[in-house]
DNA sequence: TCTTGACTTGAAGTTGGCTCTAAATGTTAT
DNA sequence: ATAACATTTAGAGCCAACTTCAAGTCAAGA
């Protein structure tokens, strides 16, 4: 698969794929005689993983690290493990807090809410 | 309250507090004969907003327009009401997002506590 | 009075994560 | 075979959100 196909598939830019394969979160992405990438199924899945973690804000020096330890083989397994669950705690944290700036917001919402009522009794007041 | 006692109380740096002040996130500081600044209750509220909702990921400029609309006075209820449900629905979606990457973090740590039985049984192997 | 430390400003610097540019080479359709 | 488009690289640029710097003012204590 070539890059602008890969572009589309995950919508990632191309610029986007280039980076992380370069800041070693995609590992392995084999070359035609020209020199231009082509990606495996394999380079496929780190993609779509790292764009997933991306999303939910893991930094990037981390998946590489991440990514590098699965390049060793299973001498590693102990220490990715190690990796994902101080990830997997951070990202508990940071949803954590979230969801209740979402409860705040819900209720700040709901005060405006009940901010119109009064004005329009306001109104009411005012016609009678 | 001066900016080292409102740093403290809010885990701030001074920095970032005249930072949120000259980015018109935290509204009406006054200041005393010398120019240093005197915070009131009222600028302490803003600031534990701001904190809260920069926590949460929302960007300064749209906090920004919620304060100058705050400023302004009853007109502008309905404009920050609007402003509060588009941000708490794309906070609800990245929340939504994240516990996704969480329940797939927490899948494959599991495979991995699952991948370190068979080694131990691949040891029991070798000493039968 | 001198020094120490908190405060002031505007501007420059930093960090993380892309995003764009330029110049060269490769690919494809007509 | 030539136009139009895709890909390559290294490196520069960009954006958000701080953070640090330089150079100065001000207040309190020894």
């Amino acid at each position: 698969m070539k890059i602008s196909e890969v572009s589309k598939r995950y919508d990632l830019s191309a610029d986007t794929l280039r980076y992380y394969e370069h800041v070693k979160l995609i590992p392995g992405v084999p070359r035609n005689k020209n020199g231009i990438r082509e990606y495996t199924e394999e380079n496929c899945k780190w993609i779509e993983f790292v764009k997933c973690m991306r999303g939910a804000g893991l930094p990037i020096d981390v998946l590489a690290q991440y990514v590098t330890l699965s390049q060793q083989g299973d001498a590693t397994i102990d220490a990715r493990k190690r990796l994902l669950i101080e990830q997997r705690d951070l990202l508990k944290q940071r949803v954590q807090e979230m969801q209740e700036t979402l409860q705040r917001l819900d209720y700040k919402i709901k005060t405006y809410e009940k901010l119109v009522l009064p004005k329009e009794k306001e109104l009411n007041k005012e016609e009678l």
